[in-house]
Order: C-alpha cells, then sequence, then structure tokens
DNA sequence: GCCATAAGTCATCGATCGATGACAATGGAT
DNA sequence: ATCCATTGTCATCGATCGATGACTTATGGC
C-alpha cells in the first residue's frame, strides 16, 4: 500500500500498510530536506499518525533512514560483454533520467548525497557507487588506467544528476533523454578508446 | 589572523580577530557536517570563545553561514579566445584538484552542496554554478545545443569535485592533476568538436 | 591610576529534538 | 457478547537548538 492509498482509505488499523506510508513519507522528506532537515514529527505528521509509532516499528530515525534510503537499483549490469558505451547510455536513461518518484523525482544517491555531513551515510554512498557502479566499469574497460578513466565515467553520470536534480540547472533540466544520449556517448567513447 | 593563529596566540581581546577564527571555524564546521549538523555552540567552542559572541558579530546563524561560504572563487574566467579546452583545463586545477584548506579541503560550491536541502542555499548554488561557469561555458562553445553541452561540461567538472571530496572514490581521489587533465580534455574536445 | 568604551561571559528563554513507557482503542477469535 | 493481542495515542523526559539581554572584565586614552 503505497502513501497516496493510506490517506484516500478510511482509516483502519493496519500495522503493514501504516509501516509502508511511515517509509515512503520518510524517503520525500529525507531527499528533500536531507537527514537533519527532517524530524519524526515531520514524517509521522504526513502519515497522519502518532511520532510514537516511527520508533515502535523502526526503532530509531537511523534505523528509518537506513531502510528508506536502501532501494535496489535496477542496475542491468552483469557480466555480458556488452561495451561501456551500451552501459553508460542505459544507466543514463535508467538512473540519470528515471524519474524516482518515491524520492520526489531524486535518485537515492543524491538523497544520500544531500545528508553526506553524517560519516555513516558518506561511507555507505561511497561503498555504493564503488561496488554497484565502478568496478562494472573498470571491467569493461582496457588500459593501465582503467580504474581512473571508469571513476571518470562515474563523475560524468553523477555530475549529470547532481545538474539536474540538486542545482536544478535550465537546459539539462529541461533536456530530453534523446537529446543528451549521443552527447553523453561522444564523452564516454572519448575515454574509452585506446590511445597510444 | 587565522584560525590557527588564533589559537596558538595568548587570549587578546580582538574583535576583527574573534570575528576572523568564526568565520574560518564555521567553514571548516559547515564543509564537514552541513548546515543543520552544525551548531553555533561547536563553532563558538571550536575558537574557545563564548556562542553568544556570534550572535553579536553576524547576527544569526543564517547570516554567518552566508558570509562564510561567501568567498571569491578565483574564476581566471574572461572574454579572451581561448578555447574551452584551456579554461576546463585551468578549472580543473583551480577548482577541483586545489586544495580548499579553508573547508577542510572541499571547494565552496560542494560545501554548499551538502547543505542543499535548505532552498535558500540551493537557490545560491544554481545561481553561482550559472553565472560563473556555465555561461563562460556556453560562449565559447559553437552549435545550436550549446546551452546543453556546457551544461554538461559543467556536470563533468562538478561530479568530478563531488567523486573527489565528497564520495571519496579510490582512483579519482589519489590521482594527480598530470594523469587526470589529459582524460578531462578527451571528453571535452569531444564535446567541443562540431559534427555533422 | 581612573574611567569610559569595547570585548567577552553568563544565565536563561521558548522551541524543538529523539526517544520512552504507560495508557486507550480497535478488531478478530471464541 | 467476551476476551485478549495488536495497533495507535498521550504525556513527558532530558538534551540541544538558536537567540536575547544583563552582567563582568579587559583595554586604551587621559
Amino acid at each position: 500500500m503505497t502513501y497516496a492509498d493510506f490517506m484516500t482509505q478510511p482509516k483502519r488499523r493496519d500495522k503493514a500498510a501504516t509501516r509502508a506510508a511511515l517509509l515512503e513519507a520518510a524517503r520525500l522528506r529525507f531527499a528533500q530536506h536531507g537527514y537533519d532537515g527532517t524530524g519524526v514529527r515531520d514524517i509521522a505528521g504526513d502519515v497522519g499518525v502518532d511520532p510514537a509509532l516511527v520508533f515502535r516499528y523502526f526503532g530509531s530515525k537511523d534505523r528509518l533512514y537506513g531502510e528508506a534510503v536502501n532501494v535496489e537499483v535496477p542496475a542491468g549490469l552483469g557480466d555480458d560483454g556488452r561495451p561501456l558505451a551500451h552501459i553508460t547510455d542505459a544507466l543514463l536513461h535508467d538512473v540519470v533520467f528515471a524519474d524516482w518518484e518515491q524520492f520526489d523525482g531524486e535518485h537515492p544517491l543524491l538523497v544520500m548525497l544531500r545528508s553526506s555531513g553524517r560519516p555513516a551515510i558518506r561511507d555507505q554512498l561511497r561503498e555504493r557507487i564503488c561496488a554497484d557502479y565502478l568496478q562494472d566499469f573498470a571491467g569493461r574497460m582496457g588500459g593501465v588506467d582503467a580504474d581512473l578513466r571508469a571513476e571518470l565515467v562515474g563523475a560524468l553520470l553523477l555530475g549529470l544528476g547532481v545538474m539536474r536534480s540538486l542545482v536544478g540547472s535550465p537546459a539539462l533540466s529541461d533536456a530530453t533523454f534523446e537529446e543528451t544520449r549521443t552527447l553523453v556517448a561522444r564523452m564516454v567513447t572519448a575515454l574509452d578508446e585506446d590511445r597510444p
């Protein structure tokens, strides 16, 4: 049961539904205002429920945050032989340009970026970026400095996400996926080509 | 007088020095923990002074933050005819790879990124990125989609900064400027070239 | 050495924070 | 209809937050 469903239905006591609604409201709040800028009273207020339920169902604000941002990313990555440009193109569509409506349009990694003042969140952010993406990139590249070039590609994709949702730069925010993909492909292939 | 000087010298009543020390301590705190994660008692405690002085000298925490992050960036941008690749190379050195010791090694724009949960900070961040960098980039590029390609270049540089200092990805964090500049130049020129 | 002004301290306010445990209301099983 | 486990509410705690105004101390000119 989603948050919207929860609000429209008449109030029925349903632990699972309330828990899910709290989780979804928490995602929105954390995405918009960061960890420190969000209070458990805000989240509970969005759901229309008592703040004490947050602690009953999640134990603490920290654990609620951990569960809220821990969504499986549809990586679409595998050990197939697809070239890097295909992967970045897919990621551009599925990650950067995807509308993460559960996080108010922002990717969970960007949500964590906004709360990176807390060391635990920062560590988790680095771990997920490195393990989920950078290692895969490096594996598809040749050359001695594959790791560095892989992180350059990651920096480009991450920067695109930051510009689009966090900064809100005009051209990139309005651009469509089709307009952007060819330009990104140019930059990626320029890195992937082996030069002397 | 810097914060370090202030701490080593014997305590003398000096309004300008105390103000400057508070400002420097605030920069470090805000950079490391974000706006909401930093308290005026923390900042004053770093300087070894009473928290009330913060409000006497800066009026409010908001104004202290505004003054702390408002440092002039040595853009090195002008209306000369230098090609874009030269500009991005200079920015890579002076902005991304520069050690902003007053902000604990992070660029002020990244510091603002960490506090972008607050709408006022987010607006200021967008304004500075667009006005200081993106417009200059677009002016140096030809073609119909110069704005979009300019923001792609900006996204790359911003992503590099985020990867280096906020995420702390291994390869980019350890890489030298020399190792990185040629790779970045490849990506930028791939965008700047006019293709049919 | 005295004194007025500037610099710094102290006590405290009201609000909000995360968190806890006692209590009330609900609903299904019998 | 009764009972009991589950669900949700309420009151409240201690800590911390930004902010204010009265008070104390040091400093420079005389």
